[in-house]
RNA sequence: GCCGGUGUAGUUCAAUGGCAGAACGGAGGACUCAUAAGCCUUAAAUAAAGGUUCGAUUCCUUUCACCGGCACCA
């Protein structure tokens, strides 16, 4: 039986638009999903939308649409976004939908309530006519509020509150002693300094009069449930949690990992586990939280006008060169920034002159001198064509011995590729694939296949197979990141990628056009 | 205000108590299988000031700048 695999995106809020952060959120996901997958893992990946509260339906009545009308619509963006991208998502779950989602969130909130974690207090506030909800001294000028210019009236509400405060010390163990891992250590530093402090109970319903569009709070109608008991649910509700049969449910949970935008850090790393822990649930085992995206250096908005769209990019670009842009050149963990020029500077750097024109060269070659067909050589032909290891870096000084590609491959390359991609660092994992391709083109240079093939054509077909088997590679490794360039470039060598590397006998090449034509 | 982090080449990032590396971009060169790509060579950096040390970019202190978190005022 195969080991089960449990991920998820955060859901994203409906009210905008997909920015390219989101998209940078799912294409990571999508990498490691894929890799799982390939590792022979049972995946399920998950993603979706956050669709409820008092923004949601402002925004909605503002185009005039029905609430649902508009949900409708706006979360359709973030499966298109998923779909354009060629995000191998198992399921999408959207918080609107009563019959998948309500009950898990429902259930949850029974479980809390049973265990005697949700209590009812009353919040005293300043409430806002005009915004229909409670404001902040900091939405006032003047006294009044700046939206409305109505001044706020002082109002007493009763809500429930979930007893966090008392998992502080429980939450606070899981993180420390890694049975939930927060990734990067200086993430885990800053929620652990956070629950230092101690966590606070925190308000988990409003008044239905107030937010309608939401889940209702069982057993009180009066209620609706404030962000934390809706949106956090979707990893459980989407897999069936609350349902009658509770199959994948048992299957999957507890995740594996979410990963999750840094702004949403102490809800998944302090509320959630909270929660789960009220309801008896297994915590789950990683969270891996990224940065943000600015455009021009500056924080992309709407005002602004500098929103990246990633449909845009994917329009001009393709999707696999946006893919490659938001795994390569932005840092896994911290912020990045995205500029239109970079983009192009990177994708000729590494997508045409790197990988496409590598290919392009190698198929040139096999195809002119050995009519496309290459049949692998005797072992000691093999170990006889071994790469200058000035070049390699990796074993160096200590070791005097020379090696071939096919050695290196195995015994450095994957492994390091392998570590990296157990470290979540996805930037990491590319550098090694391009490290790997440059390695490919010095060694193309110190053999000169092209006059090698004149004066000895059995060396050049030991070295042209170790470029063939090391393209074949390169293929491999890549087949999370660029999956429709992997294919394209399995196709081209005229083999399977799932092929057993060492029962390779023969790549039979065709004619192609580039992979990445230069910009 | 408190806590934490960061500051290295034009840019993005490495590393180290003992000659500061890479990639992209720049400049030059020899080649030609290739997408005028690739390869080779080359210029170019430790924010500032003190301290510890034979030696500090690294450790300590201060200043400045930026980032993150928390809190407070409005």
């Amino acid at each position: 039986m195969a080991e089960k695999f449990y991920l998820t995106t955060s859901i994203a809020y409906i009210n905008s638009s997909p920015h390219l952060g989101f998209a940078k959120e799912i294409v990571m996901a999508d990498v490691l999903a894929r890799h799982q997958r390939l590792l022979g893992k049972e995946v399920y990946f998950l993603t979706g939308t956050d669709e409820h509260g008092a923004k949601i339906s402002r925004a909605a009545e503002k185009t005039g649409l029905p609430v649902e009308k508009f949900a409708d619509r706006n979360a359709e963006k973030f499966r298109e976004l998923a779909e354009v991208l060629n995000i191998s998502f198992d399921d999408f779950i959207r918080t609107s939908d009563k019959k998948r989602h309500f009950p898990g969130a429902q259930k949850m909130w029974r479980r809390l309530s049973e265990k005697g974690d949700l209590y009812k207090k009353s919040y005293r506030g300043l409430y806002c006519v005009g915004h229909e909800a409670f404001v902040t001294e900091k939405d006032l000028l003047d006294g009044k509020c700046v939206d409305h210019g109505q001044t706020p009236e002082i109002i007493e509400e009763e809500n429930y509150f979930f007893k966090l405060s008392v998992y502080t010390e429980r939450i606070k163990e899981a993180i420390v002693s890694g049975e939930l891992v927060i990734a990067p250590a200086s993430r885990k530093n800053e929620i652990l300094s956070l629950l230092e402090e101690g966590l606070e109970d925190i308000s988990f319903s409003r008044p239905a009069r107030d937010i309608s569009w939401g889940v209702p709070v069982p057993g009180d109608p009066e209620q609706t449930m404030y962000v934390w008991g809706d949106a956090l649910a979707n990893y459980v509700s989407a897999l069936g949690y609350g349902q009658e049969k509770e199959t994948l449910f048992k299957k999957f949970w507890p995740a594996d990992l979410h990963i999750i935008g840094k702004d949403i850090l102490r809800f998944h790393a302090a509320v959630w586990p909270g929660m789960l822990l009220s309801a008896g649930l297994p915590l789950p085992k990683k969270i891996l939280v990224h940065g943000f995206i600015t455009v021009n250096g500056q924080k992309m908005s709407k005002t602004l006008g500098n929103v990246a769209d990633p449909f845009v990019l994917a329009e001009k670009y393709g999707a696999e060169a946006v893919r490659y842009y938001l795994l390569r050149e932005l840092s896994s963990f911290g912020d990045g920034d995205f500029t239109e020029e970079k983009f192009k500077e990177s994708y000729n750097a590494n997508l045409a002159n790197g990988l496409g024109n590598f290919v392009s060269r190698v198929n040139k070659m096999i195809l002119q001198y050995f009519d496309g067909a290459i049949e692998k050589p005797a072992p000691a032909a093999l170990a006889a064509v071994p790469v200058n290891l000035e070049e390699v870096f990796i074993f160096k000084k200590e070791t005097v011995e020379y090696f071939p590609p096919d050695y290196l491959i195995e015994n450095f390359f994957i492994p390091e590729y392998q570590k990296a991609m157990r470290e979540l660092d996805l930037q990491k994992t590319g550098d090694i694939i391009w490290r790997l391709i440059g390695m490919l083109d010095g060694y193309i240079q110190d053999y000169e296949p092209f006059k090698l093939v004149k004066k000895d054509k059995e060396k050049a077909r030991a070295v042209l197979w170790q470029l063939a088997f090391g393209m074949f590679w390169i293929a491999r490794l890549l087949a999370p990141f660029l999956p429709s360039t992997a294919e394209k470039i399995f196709s081209i060598l005229g083999v399977s990628g799932d092929a057993k590397p060492e029962k390779l006998k023969i790549f039979r090449f065709k004619e192609h056009k580039g992979l990445f034509p230069r910009l």
